[in-house]
DNA sequence: CCGACTCTCACGCTGCGTCACAGTAA
DNA sequence: GTTACTGTGACGCAGCGTGAGAGTCG
């Protein structure tokens, strides 16, 4: 009367350390146990094997199979969530697919030591400029600004600046990885990265939410600005503008 | 000189944790640490930090991007691999996604009971039936095994039809879901699995190599079974006759 | 003296695979 | 006695999250 385990295990394809696990768990107790601790499974625990394994077979996870053969969870509804689930899964990875392929390419086209050499593109000349056209196209406030850099950056050594020229790179692949993840500009890890920004800007003068969200304009229209982000990814300066403005509305007063 | 942990961790937008996890595994270790305890980290780190966190998008494993920064792998080639994985893993949730959705329109076909109704579908009566086609189509032999049939059944309680019946569906099942998931013929587990089904037909007689092979043929051939199969899962039959080909060549005599 | 950081354990999660050691059935 | 099963732990895996408890810095 009855199966042993192993028995079961070999009409069902599982092993029996699985029929062990799932006996732990409370997903499957056996019909009985006899006094030498021996599991014995009937009629009714096979049927439900089957029903496991079936469950098991669309990828669903234990404690959901066990609230679905339970009775406590709608079959059909938890079916139909799963569904997208792993629809947005197949996305997920396609998605990463063809980020490698891009990549891929990206490293063919001698870019490999791109994170080592964008360094250099930072300087503070440079940056005197960036600002400099912050003053025509904001009037007083702005240039206000630029006199404040100058002021703070006084002391500066290059290594400051190299310093703080990583960081904002640093802060450019990140928000490059959430734009190619696809996460909305008001995503909190965005808002994040863009507060990291928005304290690397600090070390040279404090924006205002107007200013703030102007100098995310900026990067959109000027086009030495424009020239440094499209290089790192196409989109990036729209997505940073974007990012930016939210983050003003946001946290800024 | 050189960033604290969180500092670290604020610009790359992982957690402390994260970088605490990277050094513990030698992935990253920090620039140096203080004689109490602290971690610091330089310029060096940042660098590697992100490149780690370029290729941990992709999704590669922690393992792997270390193999590839040390230089110990080729780049080009583990994304190549890795993008064949991905392309993999999307074309299986893909098939999930289609699976659970043909489930679901069986669901709503009202066959949601159908696991316990099935074992009614299975009794002597129609198991002798069965058999005496056997005799038509193969002649002596197979005469020879419905006698050995009846002698074995001879018996036989209810109860006793009723468990090989169950196991029979059991085993059916099984090889639904290898068929759905589009295991070979000649898959190890598939072969596992026929061999369950010929121990069950070996509780009525004893098949040789030839009359186990024409036996499969028999399911694809005659309506009856067809039937049986084919309301199981459109494809079932030719599935378990092949496969049941493919075990008489692998492990009978 | 407090608040913000830092450190080192160490469990938890998913679903079992894989020993290790020991009793039991045929 | 041997062989084939059975049992109960318990670690391992991937990548950290999440406290606990304690020392450190400003």
């Amino acid at each position: 009367v009855g199966w042993s385990i192993a028995q079961v295990a070999r009409m069902s394809g599982v092993t029996s350390r699985t029929l062990r696990h799932y006996d732990e768990i409370g997903l499957l107790p056996p019909a009985r146990i006899g006094s030498n601790g021996y599991r014995w499974y009937e009629q009714e625990q096979l049927i439900r094997l089957q029903q496991i394994l079936l469950l098991r077979e669309l990828g669903l996870g234990l404690d959901l199979i066990e609230r679905v053969l339970d009775g406590t969870e709608a079959p059909a509804e938890v079916l139909s969530r799963h569904r997208r689930w792993l629809l947005e899964e197949r996305d997920r990875f396609d998605r990463l697919a063809g980020t490698v392929t891009r990549t891929m390419a990206q490293l063919e086209g001698g870019g490999q030591m791109a994170t080592e050499e964008l360094f250099d593109g930072f300087d503070a000349d440079r940056q005197a400029r960036y600002e400099a056209e912050l003053v025509d196209r904001y009037g007083d406030h702005a240039r206000d600004g630029i006199a404040e850099s100058k002021r703070r950056t006084q002391g500066w050594a290059r290594q400051d600046y190299q310093a703080v020229g990583q960081q904002m790179v640093a802060v450019e692949e990140r928000l490059v990885r959430l734009l190619e993840s696809e996460a909305a500009v008001d995503d909190p890890r965005v808002l994040d990265a863009v507060d990291e920004h928005y304290r690397l800007v600090d070390r040279f003068w404090t924006p205002e939410r107007e200013s703030y969200a102007g100098l995310g304009r900026m990067y959109v229209e000027h086009p030495e600005f424009r020239a440094r982000y499209d290089a790192r990814h196409p989109g990036l300066a729209e997505y940073l503008r974007d990012a930016m403005a939210a983050y003003a509305a946001a946290r800024l007063s």
